[in-house]
DNA sequence: TATAATTATTTCGAAATCGAGATAATTGAA
DNA sequence: TTCAATTATCTCGATTTCGAAATAATTATA
């Protein structure tokens, strides 16, 4: 009998609906938050790397930030033009440029980020901490395992 | 003392990231999936709609799939050029219009709604049934008070 | 060393989505 | 009944993202 696995089809489908539409209420709520900076999700993210990790390199942002190389170099331009960031060439390797943050961009994020922080936790306010913490534990097994598959299904 | 409060907000942060990641890996592997059909995620979910309620209204299919208006427009325009569904007006309202699934349309989406299925057991097999029924409470939760808010913060 | 393979970044064109506004039909209020 | 407000759809221009290919530099191999 697989009764079972009929079950585990539907409640799949079902995680991925529910997964999609959580997903969307809190990006958008997020991004309107952040908006108001005249930022968008992926400027944040990448102003928020270079914030608490320092200078990278271009392509190191694209993996850090799920992003193909061609549109980070596209964020970056926006970035660069507001005056967040620049490039620096690395002497050691001619490849290489490294995103910067300027101090323009530092005290930006100095200002912003626990007003994100503040922001986030009003967001996903729907959970206490601890439920937080297993759907964390959960979510990331989740990922995992869905990232690993990425070449086989 | 707040140090509760500090610590909620670590976690919000973290919660964000791990969901952030995760989505994107699972929608990666749908998206493949779906690929090897000649369709994205969008016009699966539209057809998938329409194969599971019947025919829809323009502008139900948006509240269901979560899109901009101008953006169904654009997705039933393909749909349609593909040959999978057709517009037809409603007598009743002329304003209304139908969007309904062809006789290919039906056909295509018997043959690949169950191997979707079973893809999505395989992504999300990370989790056992009860972590995914567990896991979707949880996500329920926190999806509808994020969009209850979505006009204070 | 010369050549091939790899790596980092950019350019370019296409796809997907959005919001504002246009058009047309319906509903509600005076 | 008439005019204002609402509703449904579409058009248009802008934004964001992608993938493929171009360019340039580095590393590995023969």
């Amino acid at each position: 009998m697989n009764g079972q696995k009929e079950r585990d089809g539907e409640i799949s489908l079902k995680l991925f609906v529910v997964l999609s539409r959580a997903m969307q209420a809190i990006q958008k709520r997020v991004e309107a938050n952040i908006k108001g900076f005249g930022l968008n999700l992926t400027e944040f993210a990448v102003l928020e790397l270079l914030y608490h990790k320092g200078e990278q390199p271009i392509q190191k942002i694209g993996q850090k930030v799920l992003l193909a190389s061609s549109s980070i170099t596209y964020v970056v331009d926006k970035l660069e033009k507001k005056g967040y960031l620049v490039r620096q060439p690395c002497p050691n390797d001619r490849r290489v440029i490294y995103a910067v943050l300027t101090d323009e961009g530092k005290k930006m994020m100095e200002k912003i980020f626990p007003m994100h922080r503040e922001a986030m936790m009003e967001i996903l306010g729907g959970l206490t901490t601890e439920e937080k913490e297993w759907t964390i534990e959960k979510i990331k097994k989740l990922g995992l395992y869905a990232k690993k598959g990425e070449s086989s299904t």
